[in-house]
RNA sequence: GUGGGCGUAGCUCAACAGGUAGAGCUCCGGAUUGUGGAUCCGGUGGUUGUGGGUUCGAGCCCCAUCGUCCACCCCA
């Protein structure tokens, strides 16, 4: 490898190609599909007071330990790159007093910056979609979040690749009658635990239960269950969205161990993963967290949510083979004199704005007709426009079809136009599954938002 | 943060027991003077990640460092 200068900092990563074409029609497919759901976009900063996140997700947690980027400004005060969206979109809403009337449904989409020791799925900077319910109690919301991400994975081809877990922690008291509980059992056994599981004993025993280590969890056979500690109210709720799930018919999983790694999450929690992309399998989490709102600051206002991780979805993708045919160009434009360059740059100007959308390459630098024919054949277009001396003395462009064996056309600018406005071919679509009419009409959507 | 694997052409990879680096793809040109995909021929392309050490001699061995991958951990 020649020496490079500058390389991209570690944990952080270009996106070229086709990798970045699959990450934004992921990005795009899963925003098309929560806007289909009602829920409205709010954009937020990258940069928050490093104090909402110790406070909304946590001190004890990993992420405020150590894993969140800080700096401090010019006047000393601490800031953090955002870890995740959710502690910055409830501040919002307080912020704002959007919590006064109607309930809020949002999205939002953007990098989030965790120091992780990067790995496959694993990133320093890493994309996530996420949707938040505010104002909302009750199950329905939360059939309604977990019928929105299965929606999303159908609409991407991969809804055969992914599993669902749900679990449910309690109500905030219930929670720390259980946690009470699990140290009082734990602290005799100490001695058995690993580390990493003893140091949680007094920072955030909860996550002992999600403990890998064989000792620990021959240790939790004995353990007190969370289960048993959740009160009537929270198992009515959780019961009322198991019946919601399995009228949907949505596969899951109960998983009595499934804890978050947030503080912030009280009765409903979810996790779908994907074990085709190795060990960082999560590619969406979340649940109801009814306690951030008032711990920020706000009114005590129930809340559910969750986010997606499109870089692993992005892999997903890739395992489940279900990137959607590349084609960044629909017409590419060959000029084989260079006396005939400034027409041909006019003539795909007016072509551009008879054809909205239109994605018109013109080949400069020149080179023999074969050559730029390949070039255009690359490009992935449909068509291959031509200019030459002939053209421009009967002021017409030949075109050639790519992808479908027609006779050479000469065409003026204007027939030119109605053909590329209807003649555009369907683009194939590789169906990974059974998702029939919704992906088509996600997918539509989604360049819709591309702007195509 | 911890453990392990791997860094050779733009990409994917060879190179025997240390003996002076090679293939496929890409790219460029030609066969085919204004017409793509196929085939054939030719060509460009390397401080072997970086720095040091051992050796007559290092891509190969040793040390360090950086990067990367996998796993732990954690999470989306």
């Amino acid at each position: 490898m020649t020496a490079v200068a500058y390389r991209s900092v570690r944990g952080m990563r270009d996106l070229v190609g086709a990798d970045a074409a699959l990450a934004s029609h992921v990005g795009n497919t899963l925003i098309a599909v929560a806007q289909s759901f009602g829920y409205e976009e709010i954009r937020l900063p990258l940069i928050e007071s490093a104090e909402l996140f110790s406070r909304g997700v946590g001190e004890a947690t990993d992420i405020v330990e150590k894993e969140m980027y800080t700096l401090s400004d010019r006047r000393g005060r601490q800031l953090a790159l955002r870890p995740e969206g959710t502690a910055s979109c409830a501040r919002a809403m307080i912020e704002h007093g959007l919590l006064r009337g109607q309930p809020q449904r949002l999205w939002y989409a953007g990098p989030m910056f965790r120091y992780e020791r990067q790995q496959r799925g694993r990133y320093r900077q890493f994309e996530q979609v996420g949707v938040e319910a505010f104002g909302i109690g009750g199950a329905a919301v939360e059939a309604e979040l977990v019928q929105l991400a299965n929606a999303a994975w159908r609409a991407l081809g991969i809804h055969r690749h992914v599993s669902l877990e749900i679990n449910t922690l309690g109500s905030g008291d219930a929670r720390a009658a259980y946690r009470a509980a699990l140290v009082d059992y734990l602290t005799p056994h100490v001695e058995s635990l690993d580390a990493d599981s003893r140091r949680r004993l007094t920072t955030n025993p909860l996550r002992i239960l999600d403990s890998k280590v064989a000792a620990t969890q021959r240790v939790l056979e004995g353990a007190p269950q969370l289960a048993d500690f959740v009160d009537a109210p929270a198992r009515a709720h959780f019961d009322a969205l198991r019946a919601l799930l399995d009228d949907l018919q949505v596969p899951y999983r109960v998983n009595a161990r499934l804890v978050r790694g947030l503080d912030y999450y009280t009765d409903t929690v979810f996790e779908w993963s994907a074990g085709a992309i190795g060990a960082q399998d999560a590619v969406c989490a979340g649940g109801r967290y009814d306690g951030l709102v008032k711990r920020l600051g706000g009114a005590a206002t129930p809340a559910a949510g969750f986010a997606i991780g499109v870089d692993r979805v992005a892999l997903l993708c890739q395992e489940a083979e279900a990137e959607p045919a590349r084609r960044p160009v629909d017409a590419y434009c060959a000029v084989l004199e260079e006396r005939c360059m400034a027409w041909a740059l006019a003539a795909t100007q007016q072509l551009r704005e008879l054809v909205p959308g239109l994605r018109l390459r013109l080949h400069t630098g020149g080179g023999k007709p074969a050559a730029q024919l390949r070039r255009a054949d690359e490009s992935g277009a449909c068509w291959a426009l031509i200019v030459g001396a002939q053209e421009v003395a009967e002021n017409r462009i030949a075109v050639k079809w790519l992808r479908e064996s027609r006779p050479q056309a000469l065409m003026r600018v204007e027939e030119l136009a109605v053909l590329l406005r209807t003649g555009a071919p369907v683009p194939e679509r590789a169906d990974a599954g059974g998702a029939t009419g919704q992906a088509e009409q996600s997918a539509s959507a989604a360049n819709a938002l591309a702007g195509n």
